[in-house]
DNA sequence: AACCCCCTATACCGATCTGTGAAGTTCCGC
DNA sequence: GCGGAACTTCACAGATCGGTATAGGGGGTT
């Protein structure tokens, strides 16, 4: 299914510094505002290390946004397994404890705001708004077996919980927890 | 109230243009990826005029955002006075209608993901976006006085209204309608 | 030993970035 | 017909953009 992931371990020490200073620079100050020449002196790496390892600048933002989607989502699949029904809280709870350190929104819309829709790291991006949607989805029916429309309250909640974190960075974290408390009341 | 707000009227023939190019173009394809000398030559003025009417890029940014907001806020207004209660869903009206062309979601949140915090134009997004959520939590207040929590259900539409609109980029324009479906049957 | 891979350093490419300078033109109100 | 605002063209500055070139060092495998 996720044939294009990356394995960060398997990433050469040099290529693993790129990823990880590009990440930071890309979340932080957006994808074009943040140049290679930045990003090689602050990985500590020289720009023929970071060409031998990404193909091109827009191959650094595209894994930039798989790896950001690769490893946070079993992270969020393990905090799912553990959660008491309505499992689908547990997306609002890891969302609020992101945003301590998450404090400009999504990088996934943030990154869409800036790219061209036809660009390669376009398919990430929907890629991994469908993949909430659908496991938010998933959840409402196996939980509320009882509710009469679960696709609609699933597509509620993914608004609910997209609305907040789409607002992070203009509105501050209080809004997530304050979606969270209407799901709740949604949920019963 | 709005001491900054730019007159349309009273610009330059050459700055409208201007005006009208860069928000073209910062829209369709984000700020950074813009460039004065494209905006000079899609207004068809020189880069002389357009310094000799706005004093940076970052000022025409600022520009950008502020006519969009004031220019759009006054047509907003007038669909809530002609609207029948539940007014509030006058807003999902209005932004299913501008989905047509507006097909890379909110600008503002867009210009939010791109800009430092402390940028000029931060402030007219804020502004914008506190405007949005003051007019619907007013609307309930006044159409549904019975309503036991009004503030929680206006901060309920605003993140409905506005989840749909970030994803418009990524999603497209049918989730607008399907919030404002959600936003009926919360309003009875 | 030879080889290969990954790294380093430095210099360079053409293009584009924001912003300015100087000088000349068009149009409008007085 | 004059002044001035607004415009024009052209050139340029200094920096930075994404991307490449050359040359060599360090360590592990065979």
């Amino acid at each position: 299914m996720n044939d294009q992931t990356i394995d960060v371990d398997q990433l050469t020490p040099g290529a693993r510094q790129v990823l990880d200073a590009a990440s930071r620079l890309f979340y932080e100050h957006g994808i074009h505002a943040v140049g290679v020449d930045g990003i090689a002196e602050e990985s500590g790496v020289t720009k023929r290390t970071l060409y031998n390892n990404f193909a091109s600048k827009d191959a650094l933002v595209t894994a930039y946004l798989q790896h950001r989607h690769s490893s946070w989502w079993p992270r969020l699949q393990e905090r799912i397994d553990d959660a008491a029904a309505p499992r689908a809280l547990a997306l609002f709870d890891v969302y609020a404890e992101d945003a301590l350190h998450v404090t400009r929104g999504c990088a996934f819309l943030n990154a869409a705001a800036e790219l061209p829709t036809d660009h390669p790291a376009f398919a990430v991006i929907r890629h991994h708004k469908a993949s909430i949607e659908e496991l938010l989805a998933r959840l409402v029916r196996e939980d509320s077996p009882e509710e009469p429309t679960p696709d609609q309250l699933g597509r509620h909640l993914f608004l609910l919980l997209e609305g907040a974190f789409a607002h992070q960075g203009v509105r501050g974290r209080q809004l997530i927890t304050e979606a969270r408390e209407i799901a709740r009341s949604l949920l019963q």
